[in-house]
RNA sequence: GCCGAUGUGGCGAAAUGGCAGACGCACCGGACUUAAAAUCCGUUGUCCCGAAAGGGGCGUGUGGGUUCGAGUCCCACCAUCGGCACCA
């Protein structure tokens, strides 16, 4: 007999979609809206959000249950804890995975990603998960994206006013070329290429010069696209971290990826040339040991200063430059190169003459791509330097050291050799040098983020179509009426394998009117994800993205509002997090919501690991599924199990026979209330209604409604489990049991594992009537009473020296005098305090008495 | 290189500055059984003394420190994992 066609240790394989289907007919998780029949106003809303599934091909893997069974447990005891919670799931439907896997096995991403739903929303509802399916979302579909459509529209119809800090609808800007300053803008610049994809990528999807998805090669190249405007809401989307309740490490990791830093700008004259270059500088304290100047190969100001006899070297350069994959680039970091121009500039501070060089060091993208080099203390610099034999001088002194040893130091020390400033500390250094550069007009304080605009268009045929038109080298918005825009009907909708997005190849599609004719690149991925959590809140409305009364509702309250908890992956860190925060704070500037954050508290759970403590993958074999899970165990030990393998948050390696634990664990939870009789039926055991539990099983069941109850509002459910577990060993001894007691595990173990106890919970119903009716999910929350924890006696630790010598069991409320006395009366302590002086005592009540001897 | 997280039995782990190892896995022993599986009960950090009952030493990556008392707080270091990586 193999193990899977084993006897079942309870009949899980019956009960599981016996509730399942129940729960699904009745509609148990669906949550009313404001204004709707059912609303109950009277109660706190809860809206616990997962980061909802790519459907892609492979169905689900166990990583997927492990935040979902987190997030249904926190539903579902909100839930009995009077909440209204609502609890959604829906699909990422749109996107380059999808339409990888359709192109596979050729049929139209439409098909294939109706199949994938299917499958995944049969195995969700498999897992037993609380969700209120009758707000499912998929973001392809026309009645959603119609929606993203007009988020893209309020974002190409708005600018960033920097005198609000605020994005405005575009009416209010009063310069003269609005589409310079649209937060939805075109831009011609070098982007990412992937021939094999024939698409564009941003930066975060490709990974050492290849595609995140496939590994192809990527290439740069400069093309046409759409942009997103993100940069401009860089401070802000820093300073607004500040209020949130998330990991301090994805905070951090926001805050580096946008990357701020703070210095000047400064400019330095040229020589034959009209105008000066401006550089950054983090270090303007650092001037007057400037030696020379770098400028990005592609600088704008190189075609001007580069002198005839050093332009053929230049040119060469550039070329080069222009060709190195992002590959190339990391891997001869090491090696600095670069090209002089035979042109000079005039320091600012002393006047005086400095060299011109270009390298690729050197990045046209931040600051001004161009910089000031100060070799003695910046590492890039010097390196630079000494390869090419340029001058390096001290101008900060390091602290206890001499100025030679002071080169190549890049901390904070003291200005020397610096006319304006020397003998000043950095800091300080810094403010006067800008102080004098702002006072002589040669410089400015100013603010760089590493942060680049958000490259939102694709050459893809599955994805959202830009709601714009082009006419006579025109774009221009389609009306709102115009929406959704649905994707021409393509039987060959492959990449054209050139710049040409696919859409091109619809030809009355692509054409608009006489004159105008369509936008032909789609949006990304991430387009329909920025903003799902709103559609959950009213998911059928088709007058507007989401009613006022219904986003007030469930993204209000607390202080910077939004989504009460986030569940979801670390990989969303600076990605999908970033952007959602960002469209999230431009829909709330227009006007459209009413809190400026979307995710309150955000819980990252940690990756599950294969059994031999690898990265899950398919080429290692170490794949675990949770369909073969549930089909040997049941999905209640698949939950129960992936809650209890460790903290949500950490990483941990799979184990089958931890699963096992569980599932025993289950199966004496299930006959602590049913046995096998003679012709092998399950029936009730020796369950009664009679016996009240004692004195000590009270204090068991008080302590586990405490340690579960707040287990969960902590999200230490592996604890939670393990109490519960103490609390079935307590009874699983004793007989009769009462009945009061089980009612009281089944409630608590219900967000855990709701088949099993639903289960119980009816049988116990049938045949002890006149107790607690109907759903066991309709039950209010147990309530512990203190009384029942606390005990007459006390065991208390007896140290000599902070060693435990002895115990002593004496009353709660004895003095500290009673069990100071009591402790050196112990012959055990006696004995050890015989012939020595004690120099102290300490007596922690209830814990322990601490005896300090010579 | 920079930033961050984590180091506790054979394994997953637990522990408001107060009995380290709850709970589970694995192992070993016992009960039940013709037998096995399942189930139930029990042992198990490590070393030493003891025939046993018992008793003692050492133990939370390493080295210091604070404290009556440190897995927990502070300093330095090491290892593993993750992120960023010419950002001026």
């Amino acid at each position: 007999m193999s193990s899977s066609d084993r006897r079942k240790p309870y009949p899980f394989d019956q009960i599981e979609p016996k509730w399942q289907a129940r729960w699904d007919a009745e509609e148990t998780f669906r949550v009313a809206n404001p204004g709707e029949p059912g609303f109950d106003a009277s109660r706190p809303k809860f809206f616990v959000l997962d980061m909802f599934p790519y459907p892609s091909g492979a169905g689900l893997h166990v990583g997927h249950p492990e935040g979902y069974t987190a997030t249904d447990i926190i539903g579902r005891y909100k839930r009995m804890n009077g909440f209204n919670v609502l609890h959604p799931m829906g699909w990422d439907s749109f996107g380059l995975p999808a339409e990888q896997y359709a192109i596979k096995t050729g049929q139209h991403p439409a098909v294939t990603t109706a199949e994938n739903v299917a499958r995944f929303k049969a195995q969700l509802k498999g897992i037993g998960f609380g969700y209120d399916w009758s707000r499912e979302i998929a973001t392809s579909d026309p009645a959603y994206y119609r929606w993203t459509q007009w988020i893209f529209l309020q974002l190409y119809g708005a600018w960033f006013n920097p005198a609000t800090r605020k994005a405005e609808p575009i009416a209010t800007y009063p310069g003269e070329d609005p589409d310079s300053v649209r937060l939805a803008y075109v831009s011609e610049a070098p982007v990412n290429w992937c021939p094999e994809l024939g698409t564009v990528l941003a930066n975060e999807e490709v990974i050492d010069g290849k595609s995140e998805v496939g590994g192809h090669p990527v290439e740069r190249r400069p093309m046409r696209q759409w942009m997103l405007r993100i940069t401009a809401f860089a401070q802000r989307l820093i300073d607004e971290l500040e209020g949130l309740d998330w990991p301090e490490s994805i905070k951090l990791l926001q805050r580096n990826w946008i990357g701020r830093s703070e210095g000047a700008e400064v400019r330095f004259a040229l020589e034959g040339v009209e105008g000066g270059v401006t550089v950054f500088t983090t270090r303007p304290d650092t001037l007057f040991g400037a030696t020379y100047m770098v400028l990005a190969p592609e600088h704008r100001l190189v075609d001007a200063l580069a002198t005839e006899e050093q332009w053929p070297a230049i040119r060469d350069y550039r070329e080069k430059t222009s060709r190195k994959s992002d590959l190339e680039r990391t891997e001869l970091s090491k090696e600095k190169t670069g090209v002089f121009t035979g042109a000079y500039a005039v320091n600012p501070v002393n006047s005086e003459r400095i060299p011109i060089w270009i390298a690729d060091y050197v990045l046209q993208g931040y600051g001004t791509g161009a910089i000031m080099a100060v070799p003695a203390h910046d590492e890039r610099d010097l390196e630079f330097a000494r390869t090419f034999g340029l001058p390096v001088r001290a101008v900060v002194q390091a602290p206890g050291k001499s100025v030679e040893e002071s080169e190549g130091f890049t901390g904070e020390g003291i200005a020397i050799g610096s006319p304006l400033i020397d003998g000043l500390p950095t800091a300080e250094a810094k403010r006067k040098i800008t102080d004098w550069l702002e006072a002589q007009g040669l410089g400015k304080r100013s603010i760089n983020f590493k942060l680049r605009d958000w490259l939102f268009s694709r050459q893809r045929y599955w994805g959202e179509p830009f709601p714009i038109v082009w006419e006579g080298g025109q774009h221009r918005a389609l009306s709102e009426g115009e929406l959704p825009l649905t994707p021409p009907e393509l039987a060959d909708f492959k990449p054209t394998g050139t710049p040409e997005p696919p859409l091109s190849k619809a030809t009355e599609w692509v054409r608009y009117s006489e004159s105008a004719s369509r936008e032909l690149n789609t949006m990304p991925q991430w387009a329909g994800s920025c903003w799902y959590y709103l559609r959950f809140c009213d998911p059928a409305n088709a007058e507007r993205f989401v009613s006022r009364e219904a986003e007030q509702y469930w993204m209000g309250g607390g202080k910077p509002g939004g989504v009460d908890l986030y569940v979801g992956g670390t990989e969303h860190a600076v990605l999908h997090l970033l952007y959602a925060r960002f469209w999230h704070k431009v829909l709330f500037d227009l006007g459209h919501l009413s809190t400026p954050e979307p995710f309150q508290r955000l819980v990252n759970q940690g990756i599950i690991l294969g059994e031999d403590g690898q990265k899950m993958s398919k080429s290692r074999g170490n794949v675990v599924n949770p369909d073969d899970v549930i089909h040997q165990y049941g999905a209640d030990a698949l939950r129960l199990y992936e809650m209890f393998m460790g903290p949500l948050e950490q990483m941990k390696p799979w184990s089958m026979t931890g699963v096992e634990g569980v599932s025993r664990f289950l199966a004496r939870v299930w006959r602590l209330i049913m046995e096998e009789n003679q012709a092998g039926e399950w029936v009730l055991g020796p369950v009664s209604a009679e016996v009240e539990p004692t004195k000590a099983q009270l204090k068991v069941i008080h302590a586990t409604i405490k340690k579960v109850s707040e287990d969960i509002e902590a999200l230490a459910f592996n604890t939670a489990i393990a109490q519960m577990m103490v609390f079935v060993n307590a009874f699983t001894s004793t007989t009769p049991r009462p009945v009061s007691a089980l009612r009281t595990l089944l409630q608590l173990l219900n967000p855990f594992a709701p088949h099993l106890t639903s289960e119980l919970w009816e049988t116990l119903e049938r045949h002890f009537p006149g107790g607690p009716a109907g759903l066991l999910e309709d039950q209010p929350w147990p309530r512990y009473d203190e009384a029942y924890l606390v005990e007459d006696e006390v065991e208390i630790v007896l140290q000599i020296n902070g060693k435990v010598r002895e115990k002593l069991v004496i009353s709660k409320d004895a003095s500290k005098e009673a069990v100071e006395a009591a402790a050196l009366a112990t012959p055990k302590i006696a004995e050890a305090v015989e012939g020595k002086t004690v120099r102290k005592v300490i007596v922690v009540p209830g814990k322990l008495v601490n005896i300090v001897v010579a």
